[in-house]
RNA sequence: GGACGCAUAGCUCAGUUGGUUAGAGCGCCACGUUGACAUCGUGGAGGUCACUGGUUCGAGUCCAGUUGUGUCCA
């Protein structure tokens, strides 16, 4: 038996052997006419362009811990795979691709690129589905899916089509964020603030009229090219009498007004600001408010246009210095300042962005919103873990602008809308008429209704964003529209697991559309970790290239190893955890200790089974009737700790479970069981011997479903050693243990932790004495407790063993020799004789150090209850637990006075 | 500027509804390789719980403020 498993745990072997089992025996396929109650979770599906982070590995552990335990719970559980298509990496990944070979996607063509992107897809983009693979997580692989795929591609088209026709997608000219990089608009959640050490320009603009000039200040002087005002605030006694005039504007010779509007904030600069309203946010709606002309100068690659006169065709900033230098050169600049401010940059380009004017769709999320709020505020849905990342959800959707979901890339869901380009010329313009459908003859239908029989349709050549898409992932991936059985069994899903970051994002997407599209918000609750820091409690991110390699650990450590390493960092939830690394040995000691941890159970297991002989647990009764004290004791604590991992894992403490694992396996079973039983294993015809070979086998049995959630790789292995099930069985099938209250012992375990103190303080003893660990040394025990006595007595061979003490005696009155050292558990003296073995200056100052301590805190306890408030004011039971303490102090107390005259 | 976290041993972190002597792992020191495990065992050293004030018989824990630090939103 014991040949079959190494003296150490080596994952390299065991992880992959286990993750081929589970693939080939479709352990972890769903069925949704198999009995149980639903448990569902869809995996936040990671990029195709990415490859696997630390993130991932923390994300799908804490996912996995979950689903293997409701599995084994008896859910009927689904954890569905997929990736989603990263619109925007992909096309930037690709015209890189295409640039370094000396063309573009527009001399390639769209179909071209497509095929392309396609393939690269199909290769490259496999590696992130790999290296989960690694992981050995319980999905199931038969459901994995794309966002790309046919069927959700269909639930993307349906879903634009219904929200079209309800008027909740719309197409306009607005002011959006431009991404000079991708030549692409992106969202709001995409443009992410960054402070930068800028100037603040000083520009005089002369009075139309007159004599006199006002002075404006600005961050982007060039965009005074596009200005069609100026504007104060309507109480501003600097400018009152201005408002109504007109200045002429430099360079461009414009003549533009000064307005009066309440938005400008007197405080800043002079108090008079420029208004662009084609490129700046505030100036476009003061713009709409004042129906001033909106003049647009940039092209959609950043540089200028027409309407920037002579500076056309420069980039935007060698426009900036230009147009500073010919304001210097005409007298217009009048200071510069040095300016920190906040400057929006593209997420994915990495470049400023730029406000533009620009026609594109949007989906007007007030509506959307709304239900989900309702479904917030009155139902607590989706319930957030921890409870506070609710307010930040509530706090967006109130405030949220709709959402520009045109993307001007081609690696995508392409808008299922056909313009009318006949009487155009072929040209799509603003004006264009258009038809939404889900399919171009569908379009053609309703075309040749509106327009007449000889009708030609362009369809969009935009993509949508590939959060549109993602929005739908609960739904979609199960089926939706369409009522399969998927759906009908498994949605809404039961918990989303996944980051704060991402709330808003993808989150708040799925639950507005969801609650639209299914009346149902996709997700029961929403549970929120934390990040994963690096050394330096930086977060790690791909563009500061701290990023920890999680298959570097993998390969040194285990998966079992990270992935436990991982979850036990988890404290409550939402806490972001720190991972010890060092960079030039790529070691983490975290990851260590949970792979000794690992280790441990391993030679547990081996120790086990040696002693089995070959016996399953089902033919080791376990036999309680027989049971001695410290095998009650254990059973006790197991199923105190069966009870606690329980409750914590079905409240979300996932790091919490895996200490209390911790601790019990390795202090409560190793360190005192197993020590505990080894001298009745030892001996052949013992009688109690079966009782602790059923009462391993049946433990361990349980811990390795107990931690099955956690280290499944493991826990696999011993368990297929252990039971010796029939082919294709999963320790991932079997039942997670519960707890039996009759098990369940405090004052058992009370007792025992006093056997525990005793033996301890005779090693102690016997460390200060530097009696070597293998030499037998006499105790004696006094004690004035028959109830202690007796457990001492109970314990006789537990001690002698543990402490190495030949003889033991105990009894209510020794009078020690002159050397003897003495040590206090509870209120048994321990004395451990040492005939002309040490120097009584040493076991004098050792009853000293004890007496100090406990008089230390017996002074505490009396002035506690010298107060008159404590006894009139606390709880009894706690007076009642003072006086206990204070009185057993005060015994050990005399106990020491007594034997320190007794040596003197 | 607004909101939300965090601050406990050299390091990484626990510490339930306030209640005896604040815990663990790593690291450190000493001892030890008897048949599960040196990826180990036994023992030990190490903390003014960021600071100030308040509530309370009693505060690491509750409240207010201060400082430091991090994140999100503007």
């Amino acid at each position: 038996m014991t040949e079959r498993l190494p003296p150490q745990y080596q994952p390299h072997t065991t992880e992959p052997h286990w993750q081929a089992y589970w693939e080939t025996h479709q352990v972890f396929v769903a069925d949704p006419d198999a009995p149980g109650e639903p448990y569902c979770i869809v995996i936040p599906p990671p990029n195709v362009t990415g490859s696997l982070h630390m993130g991932h590995a923390f994300e799908h552990a804490l996912i996995d811990v979950l689903v293997r335990y409701h599995r084994m719970r008896g859910y009927n559980t689904l954890w569905l795979p997929g990736t989603d298509h990263a619109s925007i990496a992909v096309s930037t990944l690709l015209d890189k691709e295409l640039q370094a070979e000396g063309t573009t996607r527009h001399q390639l063509g769209r179909d071209a690129y497509l095929e392309r992107a396609w393939q690269w897809k199909e290769t490259s983009g496999r590696m992130i589905v790999e290296q989960i693979r690694r992981l050995g997580l319980s999905v199931d692989w038969t459901r994995e899916r794309f966002t790309m795929d046919a069927g959700l591609s269909r639930a993307v088209l349906h879903a634009f089509v219904q929200l079209y026709r309800a008027g909740l997608i719309y197409r306009g000219k607005y002011l959006v964020n431009w991404c000079p990089a991708t030549q692409s608009a992106v969202s709001d959640l995409e443009v992410e603030m960054q402070e930068v050490d800028g100037h603040l320009w000083h520009i005089r603009y002369p009075l139309a009229e007159g004599t006199g000039d006002v002075e404006v200040a600005t961050t982007r002087p060039e965009t005074m090219l596009g200005d069609t005002a100026v504007a104060v605030h309507p109480d501003d006694p600097r400018y009152r009498a201005l408002i109504g005039q007109q200045v002429r504007l430099p360079l461009v010779n414009r003549l533009i007004p000064i307005i009066a509007d309440a938005s400008v904030d007197p405080e800043f600069g002079t108090g008079c600001v420029k208004v662009t309203p084609a490129h700046d946010p505030n100036d476009f709606a003061m713009g709409r408010r004042h129906q001033l002309p909106m003049i647009n100068i940039l092209n959609p690659d950043g540089t200028l246009n027409e309407n920037a006169g002579a500076f056309a065709g420069q980039d935007r900033f060698v426009a900036r210095k230009n147009v500073v230098a010919a304001l210097e050169a005409q007298g217009y600049l009048v200071k510069v300042e040095p300016y920190r401010h906040a400057v929006p940059y593209s997420d994915r380009g990495k470049v400023p962005i730029e406000p533009l004017l620009s026609t594109q769709w949007f989906v007007k999320m007030g509506p959307l919103a709304e239900l989900a709020l309702q479904e917030f505020d009155q139902h607590h849905s989706p319930r957030f873990v921890p409870e506070r990342w609710g307010k930040v959800y509530r706090d967006w959707l109130v405030k949220l602008n709709d959402w520009c979901i045109s993307r001007q890339l081609w690696w995508g869901h392409r808008i299922p809308a056909w313009y009318v380009v006949a009487q155009t010329g072929g040209v799509i313009t603003d004006e264009t008429p258009f038809v939404v459908a889900e399919t171009e003859a569908e379009a053609y239908r309703l075309a040749r209704e509106q327009f007449g029989p000889d009708v030609v349709l362009e369809q969009d050549p935009d993509v949508l964003d590939t959060w549109f898409s993602s929005g739908l992932w609960p739904f979609s991936t199960l089926g939706w529209p369409d009522e399969t059985p998927d759906y009908r069994r498994y949605y809404p899903t039961t918990v989303l697991v996944t980051g704060f970051d991402i709330i808003f994002f993808w989150v708040a997407r799925m639950t507005m559309l969801g609650r639209y599209f299914t009346g149902k918000i996709p997700f029961q609750t929403v549970y929120i970790h934390g990040l994963v820091r690096d050394e330096n409690n930086k977060k790690m991110s791909k563009s500061a290239g701290n990023g920890i390699d999680p298959l570097l650990l993998i390969d040194k450590y285990g998966v079992d190893a990270l992935r436990f390493a991982l979850v036990k960092e988890v404290v409550g939830a939402g806490q972001d955890i720190r991972l010890d690394y060092n960079r030039k040995t790529d070691e983490s000691p975290t990851v260590e200790a949970a792979r000794n941890f690992a280790n441990k159970i391993w030679n547990a297991a081996r120790f086990v089974l040696m002693y089995l002989e070959g016996q399953t647990p089902d033919q080791l009764p376990l036999n309680a009737a027989n049971a001695e004290l410290g095998d009650r004791w254990i059973l006790s604590r197991h199923h105190h700790t069966m009870a606690q991992v329980n409750r914590q894992l079905q409240e979300f403490q996932l790091g919490e479970a895996a200490k209390t694992l911790y601790e019990y396996i390795w202090g409560d079973f190793c360190d005192w069981y197993i020590e505990l039983v080894k001298p009745r294993l030892q001996e052949e015809h013992h009688p109690t011997r079966p009782v602790a070979q059923g009462i391993l086998a049946h433990l361990l049995a349980d811990i390795t479903k107990l931690l099955h959630p956690f280290m499944p790789h493991i826990t696999e292995a011993i368990w297929h050693s252990l039971v010796q099930p029939e082919a294709g069985a999963s320790l991932a099938r079997q039942p997670y243990p519960q707890a039996d209250a009759a098990y369940m012992d405090p004052q058992l375990e009370a007792d025992f932790a006093l056997v525990m103190q005793i033996i301890r303080t005779i090693r102690h003893l016997r460390a200060i004495a530097e009696i070597k660990p293998g030499v037998k040394v006499p105790v004696l025990l006094q004690t004035q407790s028959a109830h202690e006595e007796a457990i001492i007595e109970a314990s006789q061979p537990y001690i002698c063993d543990l402490a190495k003490v030949q003889p033991l005696t105990w009894g209510r009155e020794f009078t020690s020799q002159r050397q003897t050292l003495v040590g206090i558990s509870g209120t048994v003296q321990v004395l451990l004789p040492l005939a002309g073995l040490v120097d009584v200056g040493l076991l004098r100052a050792k009853i000293e150090r004890d007496l100090q301590k406990i008089q230390a805190q017996a002074t505490g306890l009396a002035a506690r209850l010298a107060n008159p408030n404590f006894i009139a004011k606390a709880a009894p039971e706690v007076v009642q637990t003072h006086q206990a303490q204070l009185a057993e102090l005060q015994q050990q107390m005399e106990l020491l006075q007594a034997r320190l005259q007794q040596i003197a």
